[in-house]
RNA sequence: GGCCCGUUCGUCUAGGGGUUAGGACAGGAGAUUUUCAUUCUUCAAACAGGGGUUCGAUUCCCCUACGGGCUACCA
């Protein structure tokens, strides 16, 4: 049998980078087994509905390269639709076959009558013992459920908990759990609105869609025996998925899960892309916008809370798929950390073409410094992409895209000795007459300062400070060649007209 | 509170009955680089605690502590 995963986000707001490791890891898992990677939004609460979250959802997904081959905004395929609030018809009729066969019930009970059970029991739970005493079709005789419903009273359908079994499953990450349905309680499967409950609604769409593995995050573990137990009561037992519960990533500093306010207070993205609420209009950055190179975030994402069990860290996505499996997932939640991200992103930037590292700088630098040649940005990229951890810090080497023209009188001091040695035409001739190579040209201002009887650290001081108006920054030799003889020459005696 | 899951350097983790407990990030020191960055070398840094089982436990079992999750007509 195939192997089939799905990813079943709600839209009630930006997928946050948990969402996206959840994502990842049914994707590498579908793509190792060469089976199907699907996306189905699951927006059965409509008063959670955020408008945009679902196509936030989407071009998340591809902008991260972890594309579903099936599913909403990823050309539908044999189960569709995709989308649980366009499936609403084909639930209740399972619900109304767990209340056929006993196995569920009619349940009346108003929010003060739920208030009031709540006050009356400690620790109140709708199960076995409790259910007596609330409004259900097992406390009312036949006849009033009967009134009631033609009466078009609201009413929920819950599930009807066996009252003491122990239900057993294996978890592909955890190993066997077991929880006794004493714990449990009569969950509601379909609300008072038509709509199913997440419990009611996911068991249904895995089953009718051929779900294989259930990956999902370690906050449903408790909520796995349900599923289990709606699995047997609708008969599917012999087809149902098996689970893989990941754990959870945890905010950098004290506790809790990771939330999407920790971005903003932390200073890190915790979105792919930036969101700007439709309500607030607030802004929460993304990994986007901050620069971060997508497979950089894609192999930083896999290794918190997976490691292939060798030393190597940096994998292509190829890589990933061909070691990722399920039994090197780590049991314990993951702190999120910032530091880690920076350093996946400056490898990756380290590692990527100058071309296209020009590409994906060119609208930053020519917004900032005005228009620049391909081939010329192309082999700037070249001299600073070591330099930089984020695709944004290309800002920070504007002196390459523009000329200084007014000089730092603090660096000009520190190479004003230059002057009383330094002949400015002497030095134009020899630069006209200079090696278009870097080793050359180095080996060639050597020779001029020794001619010149100028000293090494003064001159190479000054021709920086001339190229770039800072004491630090690439090579010299790089540089003059990058900006041409008349730019460098230029740079050159603007700086020294400023001694 | 109840239930469930978890616990190896600060962080992400490898390992697994007998190891100098390995790697990476971050941190310290040094080398290279005319500078900065890169790169390289190097240092420091961990098995939560207590009981068992065992010749031997960081590894297996139990308890405690701590952390996390769930406990909605939210997912």
């Amino acid at each position: 049998m195939s192997v089939r995963v799905r990813f079943a986000p709600s839209p009630t707001g930006p997928l946050h980078i948990g969402g996206v490791r959840t994502a990842l890891y049914n994707y590498l898992f579908a793509k190792k087994h060469q089976g199907d990677f699907i996306l189905r939004i699951e927006d059965t609460d409509q008063n959670r509905f955020v408008p945009g979250a679902e196509q936030y959802i989407i071009e998340s997904l591809k902008w991260m390269g972890i594309e579903p081959n099936e599913g909403v905004g990823f050309g539908e395929g044999t189960h569709a639709p995709y989308r649980q609030s366009d499936r609403k018809g084909m639930y209740r009729q399972y619900a109304e076959q767990l209340l056929h066969r006993g196995l569920a019930y009619y349940a009346f009970d108003t929010e003060s009558d739920l208030e009031y059970l709540k006050n009356t029991f400690p620790n109140f739970k709708y199960d076995a013992v409790t259910r007596m005493h609330g409004k259900n079709s097992i406390t009312l005789s036949e006849q009033e459920v009967a009134q009631r419903l033609a009466k078009n009273e609201p009413y929920v359908i819950r599930i009807k908990i066996p009252e003491d079994e122990t239900i057993r499953f294996t978890d592909e990450i955890r190993g066997n759990v077991m929880v006794q349905t004493t714990q449990m309680d009569d969950k509601v499967l379909l609300k008072s609105d038509g709509m199913p409950t997440y419990h009611l609604a996911n068991v249904c769409d895995d089953y009718i869609m051929k779900i294989t593995h259930v990956i999902r995050g370690e906050e449903w573990l408790p909520s796995a025996p349900l599923h289990v137990l709606l699995y047997r009561f609708l008969g599917w037992e012999d087809a149902m998925p098996k689970f893989a519960h990941l754990p959870l990533l945890l905010k950098p500093d004290g506790n809790g899960k990771l939330s999407k306010r920790d971005g903003d207070r932390l200073g890190f993205p915790v979105f792919p892309l930036e969101w700007k609420d439709p309500v607030s209009q607030e802004i929460s950055s993304g990994y986007k916008q901050r620069g971060y190179l997508p497979e950089a975030v894609l192999n930083m994402l896999a290794f918190l809370g997976w490691n292939p069990g060798t030393e190597q860290e940096i994998f292509t996505k190829e890589e990933l798929i061909q070691a990722f499996s399920l039994d090197n997932i780590h049991k314990a939640g993951a702190k999120f950390d910032f530091e880690k991200a920076k350093w996946f992103n400056a490898e990756y930037i380290k590692h990527t073409s100058n071309e296209r590292l020009a590409t994906l700088v060119k609208n930053i630098v020519e917004e900032k410094f005005g228009v620049q040649e391909d081939a010329n940005l192309t082999q700037a990229m070249a001299l600073i992409k070591e330099r930089m951890v984020f695709i944004n810090d290309v800002e920070n080497f504007g002196y390459i895209f523009k000329a200084t023209e007014k000089y730092d009188s603090a660096n000009l001091e520190k190479v004003n000795k230059i002057k009383d040695t330094l002949n400015l035409d002497s030095l134009e001739q020899s630069l006209l007459h200079a090696p278009e190579n870097a080793s050359d040209l180095e080996a060639y201002l050597k020779t001029y300062v020794t001619e010149q009887t100028l000293k090494m650290g003064d001159f190479m001081k000054f021709l920086r400070v001339s190229l770039v108006g800072e004491l630090s920054g690439p090579a010299i030799p790089d540089l003059m060649l990058l900006f041409g003889k008349t730019e460098s020459i230029q740079r050159i005696k603007n700086c020294y007209s400023q001694l």
